[in-house]
DNA sequence: TTTGTAAATGCAATCTGGTTGCAGATATAT
DNA sequence: ATATATCTGCAACCAGATTGCATTTACAAA
């Protein structure tokens, strides 16, 4: 995927395709990681971190990615193309306390639960810590 | 229970029950509810917030609360007598987007979960938005 | 192309929750 | 009674999130 195709993903979701815009939305397309906004500023240390707030807020309004409660703050990441917008928003992140970045798991990790009486759910934040995968490579060498 | 059971408490734990620290545990032993920082700030306009924080922390530190991610901060509730401490951190939450309240519930709600190959868990925060009871009742009158 | 309007951006200020240093008050042990 | 350690309040600080406002930029109509 190129700028045009990001270009285009942005306009049928009813936003300008500012340089700006483009620039967030290709770091967020290409890492697999959930990033903050502190994250994006350090990477796009040209934009002020209004700009980055105020894109992030939009892209997430128009679920073109989603936000997530983590250890110490929100992240983002990019909602996949065939992950149909649901009014029970659900998010699945793995946060590694080795590195400290933010993995988006796949929902299917979450099996049904079983709410009290008279509860009624619209969405769910589940966050999993622990060591991923790559730093525990790194330490059993 | 009253104060003096509260005392106990904190004293096999290794904890100076000083007065402050006696309300604290008692409000939060008498509410059903996690609370933030600044809800026992509004409960106890008496206390300075530094004292509420340390207090919280050191509970925390203790075993005899613990704190989970919420929806804008951390909030905390009493750990049960018979809630074991265990190395993987479960917390599971309900957080009502009317009444704001969140709901400590049963860790029983969480179904084993299925992490990618090289992951491992040490511990997770289960947040679920929605309705509670109290407040599913006062909108169907 | 020129021009008018709406949207996007940068800058600075603000707010909130969380956190710390320090000095005075309080409790505990000798 | 005195020495020592702990606790507390105050004030300051910090980071992340958020907003107001003036300027710039993009877009569309003439």
């Amino acid at each position: 995927m190129n700028n045009n195709d990001f270009a285009s993903v942005l306009q049928r979701s009813g936003i300008r395709p500012t340089g700006n815009r483009l620039l967030i939305y290709g770091i967020m397309h290409a890492t697999q990681n959930a990033v903050s906004m502190s994250d994006l500023e350090h990477m796009l240390p040209e934009l002020d971190k209004s700009t980055i707030f105020r894109t992030l807020t939009l892209f997430n309004e128009k679920h073109l990615i989603h936000g997530a409660e983590d250890a110490g703050g929100m992240k983002y990441c990019i909602r996949d193309n065939n992950e149909v917008f649901d009014a029970d928003e659900s998010h699945c992140h793995f946060y590694c306390e080795s590195c400290g970045k933010t993995y988006c798991l796949d929902k299917s990790v979450i099996s049904n639960l079983a709410l009290p009486e008279g509860f009624v759910m619209h969405g769910l934040n589940y966050l999993v810590k622990g060591i991923c995968a790559e730093c525990t490579n790194k330490e059993s060498c």
